[in-house]
RNA sequence: GGAGAGAUGGCAGAGCGGUCUAUUGCGGCGGUCUUGAAAACCGUUGAAGGUCAAACUUCCGGGGGUUCGAAUCCCUCUCUCUCCGCCA
C-alpha cells in the first residue's frame, strides 16, 4: 500500500510513476487527494467537539465530588446540547477513512527508477546471460516424457487422486525432488538465512499483509469454514511473521528462509504453457525473504539475484536474468528481477526465480517499523525471491541432462540424492 | 466436543465508573561514578492523527450498548490458556 503522506507531498511524481505500469491513476489519485482534505476538515470539527464532551465531563465529575447538585445538573444540560452532534460527524469520518482505504489499496506499488518501459514480457530487459546451453540429439524428450520413461512423476494419478496440476512424484523422482530442496535450504542457511517451517495456511490479516488481497483474491484456495486460505508462497507467512512489529535496528537485517508446497489456482491458462510441470496448482519451492534497512535494500536486492544465480549456477543450467518491464511487474513491486532457464528440450526459458524489492509496500501494509537514530518511526523495506522453485528446475535438470538410459545429476546434489544419475 | 479462566503500551504485569488517558518492574535511551566496563544511583522512554511547534483527538483483542464520563458495567464476535474427552 503507497503511503498516504506521499501522495499528499508528491501527487504528481506518483502519477508519473504509476505510468511506467501503464496505469492512468491521475483522475484516482486527485478523488483521494480531494478525499483526504474533507476528512482532515471533518476531523477537526470532530475533535472539537470531542474535546469540549471530555472538559465537561471532567468539570461533571468535580462538582459531583463537591456535592453541587445545581452545578452539575446545569453542566449536564450543557452537555445534552451537543452531544447529539458528534455521532454523525463520527460516522461521516468512519465513512470517509473506509472510502480513502479502499482506494488506497487499489493503487499498486510505484516502480524504481531502473525498471524499464514496457507492456509485454517482451519488453523485459536481459542483464545477464550464463551457463552453458546442452546439445540434445534431435530426438530428445520433453521432462514430461522423460518423468514417464523414468516413472518419476504420475501426472495422471494426480488427475485421479485431486485434479490436473497436482502431480505425483514417485520413487526416484520423489527422492530428487527431496534432494535439491534439502540442497537450496542448506545453500540459503549457509549464507545466513534462518530457517522456518511456516503454517501453510494462513489468515485473512497474513494475505493482505503481503498484497494478496484484495488483489489476488481469486487466485488463493480458501477454506471457507475457518477462512483460512492456502499460501500461494512462503513469502506471505514468512513476510508476516514481522507484521506490527517495531524491529531495533541491531536486529536487521533480518533474513529467512523456508521450503513449504505453493497453492494457486491460476484461473488463466495457456494451453501449451500448462503441460508437464511447467505450470501447477501445488508445487514446492524454497524462499528467501528479508527485512532491511530503506537505506540498504537495493543492495540486498542486488546481493539477492547473485545469491540465486550462484544457486542455478551451482545445478549447471543455462540461465538469463531479466529485469521486467513496468508492464510484467505484479501489484506490490517496486522492481523485479526474473531468472529463467532454458529448457532444451522443449527450446523455452522457463522462470525459475522472481527476485523483488517491494520497498514500504508490504512493510506499509504490515506495519513493520524501526525507530532511527533520531528517535522517529520509519518504514522498513521487504524483499523476496525463489530460492528456488522446484518443478520448472526439475524439468530442465531432466531435459537438459538427459542420455539415452540415464539422467545425469549436477554434482552438488549426488550426495542428496544418493547417485550421480537417474538409471532406466 | 464439555467445563472454566483470560486478552492492557517492546516484554512482564497492576488498575475494575471521574483527581490515571494508564501504577510498577524488566528492557531501551541519556547521565553520574569509572582508565574502560559491570554494578549502583539519577533522569527519560507506547502508537496513530494533527501542528512550524504546541494545544487537541483516537487507541487498554474486534464490533456494539449503558452513562455527562468506561480499560473498568452490559451484549456480541474472535483468539489464547487450563482441566476433561478424542486423537497422530
Amino acid at each position: 500500500m503507497l503511503q498516504l503522506a506521499v501522495i499528499r507531498q508528491h501527487p504528481e511524481f506518483v502519477k508519473a510513476r504509476l505510468k511506467v505500469k501503464n496505469l492512468d491513476a491521475a483522475s484516482l489519485i486527485d478523488s483521494i487527494l480531494a478525499l483526504d482534505e474533507k476528512k482532515r476538515k471533518l476531523q477537526v470539527e470532530l475533535e472539537a467537539a470531542q474535546s469540549r464532551l471530555n472538559s465537561i465531563s471532567k468539570e461533571i465529575g468535580q462538582w459531583i465530588a463537591k456535592g453541587d447538585q445545581v452545578k452539575t445538573d446545569e453542566k449536564k444540560r450543557e452537555v445534552a446540547a451537543f452531544k447529539a452532534s458528534i455521532p454523525p460527524l463520527q460516522e461521516k469520518s468512519n465513512q470517509l477513512d473506509q472510502q480513502l482505504q479502499d482506494l488506497l489499496v487499489t493503487l499498486p506499488n510505484l516502480p524504481a527508477k531502473e525498471v524499464p518501459l514496457g507492456k509485454t514480457p517482451e519488453d523485459n530487459v536481459v542483464v545477464r546471460i550464463g551457463g552453458e546451453q546442452p546439445r540434445l540429439s534431435e530426438n530428445a524428450l520433453a521432462h514430461w516424457d522423460l518423468a514417464k520413461k523414468f516413472n518419476l512423476i504420475d501426472f495422471e494419478l494426480g488427475n485421479k487422486l485431486t485434479g490436473s496440476g497436482f502431480p505425483v512424484y514417485i520413487n526416484k523422482g520423489a527422492r530428487l525432488q527431496r534432494a535439491m530442496i534439502q540442497y537450496f535450504l542448506d545453500y540459503n542457511t549457509a549464507a545466513g538465512f534462518i530457517e522456518y517451517q511456516p503454517p501453510l495456511m494462513v489468515n485473512e490479516a497474513s494475505a493482505f499483509g503481503t498484497g494478496q488481497l484484495p488483489d489476488k483474491e481469486g487466485q488463493m484456495y480458501f477454506a471457507t469454514e475457518d477462512k483460512f486460505y492456502l499460501i500461494p508462497t512462503s513469502e506471505v507467512p514468512l513476510t508476516n511473521i514481522y507484521r506490527d512489529a517495531i524491529v531495533k535496528e541491531n536486529e536487521l537485517p533480518i533474513r529467512m528462509t523456508a521450503y513449504t508446497p505453493c497453492f494457486r489456482r491460476e484461473a488463466g491458462s495457456y494451453g501449451k504453457d500448462v503441460r508437464g510441470l511447467n505450470r501447477l496448482h501445488q508445487f514446492d519451492k524454497v524462499e528467501i525473504v528479508q527485512i532491511v534497512h530503506p537505506d540498504r535494500s537495493y543492495a540486498v536486492l542486488d546481493d539477492m539475484v547473485v545469491h540465486v544465480e550462484r544457486l542455478l549456477q551451482s545445478l549447471k543450467l543455462p540461465y538469463r536474468i531479466l529485469r521486467l518491464c513496468g508492464g510484467d511487474m505484479s501489484f506490490a513491486s517496486a522492481i523485479t528481477y526474473d531468472l529463467e532457464v532454458f529448457s532444451a528440450a522443449q527450446k523455452k526459458w522457463l522462470e525459475v526465480s522472481s527476485v523483488t524489492n517491494f520497498e514500504t509496500f508490504q512493510t506499509n501494509r504490515m506495519k513493520i517499523r524501526f525507530k532511527d537514530e533520531v528517535g522517529k518511526m520509519q518504514l522498513l523495506h521487504s524483499l523476496n525471491g525463489s530460492s528456488l522453485a522446484l518443478p520448472r528446475i526439475l524439468a530442465c535438470l531432466l531435459e537438459n541432462n538427459q542420455q539415452t538410459d540415464s539422467i545425469g545429476l549436477p554434482e552438488v546434489i549426488h550426495d542428496y540424492f544418493g547417485a550421480a544419475e537417474i538409471k532406466g
